[in-house]
DNA sequence: ATAAATAACTTTCAATATGCAAGTAAAAAA
DNA sequence: TTTTTTACTTGCATATTGAAAGTTATTTAT
């Protein structure tokens, strides 16, 4: 096999950057929680959809490792027994505030590059961060998409 | 040679968030940047020398990849001609906000593994963040760590 | 003046991680 | 009953990482 998971999670040091880097620190990991925080994604299928294009191995081991951190939880759908649903916790939607920050980093310093409406959630969260912040939680919370 | 650097850099697509991380979502880069503005690192040496024991292949790679993003600069210092300095640019110093809620993040969800100086930030940091971004911004500054 | 250190890398090579393409199993839809 | 769909897994090629040792140009020490 390969993709092995060791998961004898190993922290390089005490300081709570790399600790945090030590577990979401890869091009992937931040890209599921932003498709569970603001493109209300619950399955695999859905989460293998977007314009990044994750591999479908990747995707697989990122979300073993996801939920093994506390960051989402697997599930099963109440609708049928095929589907399999991902759901942030709480830990993952703190991640919230660090993904704003890289939106407005974006916007300001790669603006060239970045689509308009990623340019207006920019302007969004300029004007008001913890509003932003609060209603991803409330919107998650109230329909259901946070444990 | 390995560790080649075609320098292409290619963005997977045109999200801000995605975009961020192609150029610094990696286990390093955070952490050079992390290194230069709180703790007055300027030198390979320096740099070399952090918790995390990065090694000297990947760091070279990472310096050479962040200043063509316009992250840092590489000068020479004015003291001898064998020392290279290292110095961020503002729009690398303008992932202190990103680095900040890394902070705040680790200091919530991985409290146990966390050593008591940066509990004792990440407490400054919830008390008045933009303080503290004002307050590293103003020292690099005085001290001519700013690009 | 010469030798030993130091700074800043570079090189080599083994170990991991990534990514594409194809394959599988169970469940649901046609 | 066949076809799709969902959620993965497997195999393999390629790329990245990391440890260790080596290189070159200064400095510093003797």
């Amino acid at each position: 096999m390969q993709v092995k998971n060791k998961n004898i999670f190993k922290f390089r040091s005490d300081c709570p950057i790399s600790s945090a880097l030590d577990l979401i620190g890869d091009k992937w990991s931040i890209l599921i929680i932003r498709d569970l925080c603001f493109f209300g994604k619950r399955t695999f299928s859905e989460l293998s959809l977007s314009d990044e294009k994750i591999a479908a191995n990747i995707l697989a081991d990122r979300l073993k490792k996801l939920e093994e951190y506390g960051i989402l939880t697997k599930g099963k759908s109440p609708e049928n027994k095929k589907t399999v649903l991902y759901t942030i916790t709480q830990k993952g939607l703190d991640f919230v505030p660090v993904i704003l920050d890289l939106v407005l980093w974006g916007a300001r310093h790669l603006d060239s590059h970045i689509s308009a409406e990623a340019k207006q959630f920019a302007k969004k969260i300029k004007k008001d961060k913890d509003a932003v912040i609060m209603e991803v939680n409330k919107k998650l919370a109230s329909t259901g998409q946070l444990r």
